[in-house]
DNA sequence: CTCCAGGTTCCGG
DNA sequence: CCGGAACATGGA
């Protein structure tokens, strides 16, 4: 396989693949096999610069967010002892730009599973409704809202849905029938973005913002998650529990910037690798000692 | 065996 | 508006 190296700016693979906002990409080698969209990648980290197949170089730069300024999103970020031990330990870590209805499709099936789970499920889904990818190795897209909507609730049941198989199934009918068009939203302002994408059954404040960040580029949005939820307050309440959803969706905005998505996934994946075991651990002199 | 996972929705107070 | 419970499944 021929390689093209990419842009020389500061980019992380392991951490930009595995810090919970894309759930397919699997090692191979010394690198990444997955797909942006329906072309077959792999990437590879040497040193500092990353490498693609040279067919990816194009869809591969857009896909990895590697016209963001981190020099520019790490400087808007607040100064306390906290944030700097993420940033320290996440450098290079890049918000990817998704396909929308793969990003909205997966985080609907990601509601109260784990990382392993939902990697599962979108391995299966592409495996059995997706299609294979022209390629030496085998690469499954993610199948399109008008293939999913074809099918019965018990077909996606059997793919380990549970209780979501429901919502992806009417999310994806809406799409194919033309009651909701994900592309043309791509102009709207946030909040009525926001609204929009709470239409869809399952899709509640967390993933709406999940889909913001990830797929629309909306690096101002938070999506908060039992996780960052302990997180922030822990960090910026004293512990209090009884913060609720709300008020530390209006902290962050305020306190984080512009970039608060971008502040959001470098604590959270932080704390994920830091206090994978008991989030009870995770208390202030955690993080500051 | 029990517990809980990158939540959402519905229900009663 | 708010707290609680149901919702499926599988790994720890």
């Amino acid at each position: 396989m021929r390689l093209t190296r990419l842009p020389d700016v500061e980019f992380n693979v392991d951490l930009t693949l595995n810090c919970g906002q894309v759930f397919h990409w699997d090692r191979a080698g010394k690198g990444y096999l997955g797909a942006v969209g329906r072309q077959p990648v792999y990437v590879e980290q040497r040193g500092r610069r990353a490498y693609v197949n040279a067919e990816a170089a194009k869809p591969a730069k857009s896909y990895f967010g590697l016209d963001h300024s981190l020099e520019e999103i790490y400087l808007s970020f607040p100064r306390d002892r906290a944030m700097i031990k993420a940033l320290e330990a996440c450098r290079g870590m890049r918000i990817i730009r998704q396909p929308i209805w793969e990003c909205l499709a997966t985080f609907i099936t990601s509601a109260m599973k784990q990382v392993a789970h939902i990697r599962q499920i979108s391995h299966t889904l592409r495996r059995r409704y997706g299609e294979r990818l022209e390629w030496e190795y085998e690469i499954f897209s993610y199948p399109d809202p008008h293939r999913l909507a074809r099918l019965k609730e018990e077909d996606l049941r059997e793919c380990a849905l549970g209780f979501r198989a429901g919502n992806l199934l009417k999310t994806a009918r809406m799409i194919a029938e033309g009651k909701a068009d994900l592309e043309s939203w791509r102009n709207l302002e946030t909040p009525a973005l926001r609204e929009k994408l709470c239409e869809f059954p399952g899709v509640g404040e967390k993933i709406a913002n999940c889909v913001l960040l990830f797929a629309y580029e909306r690096l101002e949005a938070v999506p908060i998650d039992v996780w960052i939820a302990q997180v922030l307050r822990v960090l910026y309440f004293k512990g209090d529990e009884t913060v609720r959803l709300s008020d530390l969706t209006a902290f962050s905005a305020k306190y984080f910037g512009e970039y608060s998505g971008y502040a959001q996934q470098y604590l959270f994946h932080h704390a994920r690798v830091t206090f994978r075991r008991s989030k009870k651990l995770v208390t202030l002199a955690d993080w500051t000692e």
